[in-house]
DNA sequence: ATGGATTTGTACGTATGTATC
DNA sequence: TGATACATACGTACAAATCCA
């Protein structure tokens, strides 16, 4: 333990004492002389480590009598989530999952959302390190771009809070996620039409986060394994912010002049954009386009065509993470291990054989 | 000052300077030598008194830097939001209403739901009672019934918390609310349908929440003015947990057996299993049954029949809660007036002029 | 009730390490 | 690189609170 200052090094001996109930609530600790002598420190050194663990509400020390490790402090049992958005497609349902099992477990649920910007997730995150939250289930904002905000990560990480994140990690952070397997998602995807006898296959992915990265890699191998040809021509791919561009131009002309008979979307809601402009163009799904989306979400039945689309764990996901986090706030911030859903394919009518 | 320490009273003497102003939030303290020959004490005393201000929040040190006054952090302040549902229908869209508002206004919010069940919400204010929270907005469980949980609602009350009830209220509780106006929506509803001369008029109201019963009672009144019997066997009503059965039944006897035309629904809910129950009895909208619906949703431009449906305001309503609390928490709790929305109709194509 | 032992609190001195500019 | 400022750590002495014989 060189790395460790010796004050720190005893203020950590002492709270492990505690932890592993060697110390209970309302036990003396040893006295300053006996540290001293026990740990070849001076007296100044004990001082100052049971001066920051008093700081801390640990222990409580009365003159004349000794150190004392405190009760249980209460905690404020609160848990931050922050998600990019709130209101829409399968947010409700993960928040929703979130907050039960949350709930369930007798905690509170700090909510805020960043619409995907950067700058209102700093907002978010400093907010949650404002107050004492107990952990913290945060939903990348723009997870495959640069993170302008990893000091605050940091913060988080340096503070001890249990995190999680879901849908995607940073790749520059060490962070453990509740994520669903993105890229195999996207392989089974493109699989699906390829079974189906499609060989020419355009894709629509976003690639500001990680899922639509991931699911494009998908698409991607699966086309490779199976000796599809992908044409970069037939791959569109957009951000947060140049969604609604795309969707008027390039995808029409996809529709219009390639050749493709299948399309992957990244999800469910740019399939139904792209149902539209298919109908607006006087064609049929599935019988002059086949459409695998992702997410089965609402929007997957809501149409008269109903798409075949892999699934999304939503709620499921969200208790997932709700979970992993209170166990690690219950066991004195032990570390999380990541969990991973498999995807599946749920079959309805936008795929044609061909 | 003889009955004071020597750090505690450069400790006061510190604290009295940040307090007058001449110091102020982001200013460098003098260094720990200046304070040492300024009071003529040891650099143990001064190191003391500092820690001890830093502890407390006053300031803060950075190596090699010197010491600075922190900013007033007043801890962001923490409004509670209990909802009968999260993730469903319009609910998500009127909580990032009320999110949005608070955290630009810099407050934090607390959320959970009730699944519309008197012991959630029971469990819901408790957790509310016992945070500290600035206010509440609440949208009442089971509003038309009598509520078991009136006396947390009197706490809340005798606190002086400042609380919005969005949606609706309980009657025996004399409580601000924002609402849409729900009897004019239902009579506005029915009107319609009066006016596409219709005079066989159908209605299906939830009648455990405030809403519903005010809808019924525009539709009623609707009927009233304008000289359109309403038939009880054509008014359908039902409860939270009743409505799957209700419409597995009486339902469908109402649009085989009885003669009605025209159909005011609760919401687009209850209107899109309508439309269901409808085209299983291989009948058709507008041409067999004109319906006109409420909440205009995203479920009534959802089904190839797009619904006329009464507009409610979603993440204005929310919104405009959040502003009354926020308003009331910064003027000292200060009483908070009821906001009415009008009602007003979007037409689609669920209604045929006969 | 008192004095001595124990334990933490206050206060001083000194030296060296480390971060910042 | 040196100067400055806080951090760590050793030492000593005495004060104040508590407990118990």
């Amino acid at each position: 333990m060189t790395f460790m200052n010796k004050h720190e090094y005893l203020r950590f001996e002492i709270k492990k004492m505690i932890e592993e109930e060697s110390l209970k609530p309302g036990d003396k600790l040893p006295t300053e002389l006996q540290f001293q002598e026990k740990y070849d420190v001076s007296r100044h050194t004990v001082r100052l480590a049971l001066s920051n663990l008093e700081n801390e509400g640990v222990i409580y020390k009365e003159q004349g009598l000794g150190s004392f490790v405190s009760e249980k402090k209460l905690k404020s049992k609160e848990i931050g989530v922050i998600t990019t958005y709130m209101s829409d497609y399968i947010f409700p349902y993960i928040i929703r999952g979130i907050e039960k099992e949350l709930t369930e477990q007798g905690y509170t649920m700090i909510l805020t959302s960043t619409d995907n910007n950067h700058d209102l997730e700093k907002r978010a995150l400093k907010m949650m390190l404002d107050r004492d939250i107990d952990g913290i289930i945060v939903e990348p904002t723009k997870s495959a771009l640069y993170n302008p905000n990893i000091g605050e990560y940091l913060k988080l990480k340096k503070r001890g809070i249990p995190t999680v994140m879901i849908n995607a990690t940073y790749a520059e952070l060490d962070m453990p996620a509740v994520i669903l397997d993105d890229y195999n998602a996207g392989y089974m995807a493109t699989l699906e039409l390829i079974e189906n006898n499609h060989t020419n296959i355009g894709g629509i992915f976003k690639i500001d986060d990680m899922q639509g990265k991931e699911r494009l890699k998908g698409y991607m191998n699966a086309c490779y394994d199976n000796d599809v040809e992908y044409n970069s021509k037939n791959i569109l791919v957009y951000e947060t912010e140049t969604l609604n561009e795309l969707m008027d131009q390039s995808v029409t002309k996809l529709v219009t002049e390639n050749n493709v008979t299948g399309i992957v979307t990244y999800n469910d809601k740019v399939a139904n954009d792209l149902l539209e402009i298919i109908w607006k163009n006087d064609l049929k799904v599935p019988d002059d386009f086949s459409i695998v989306s992702h997410d089965n979400s609402y929007l997957s039945e809501m149409s008269s065509t109903q798409l075949t689309s892999v699934d999304h764990p939503k709620s499921d996901l969200g208790k997932k993470a709700a979970e992993l986090v209170l166990t690690s706030v219950n066991n004195g911030n032990e570390k999380i291990e990541d969990y991973v859903f498999k995807p599946e394919l749920v079959r309805r009518t936008s795929v044609k054989k061909i």
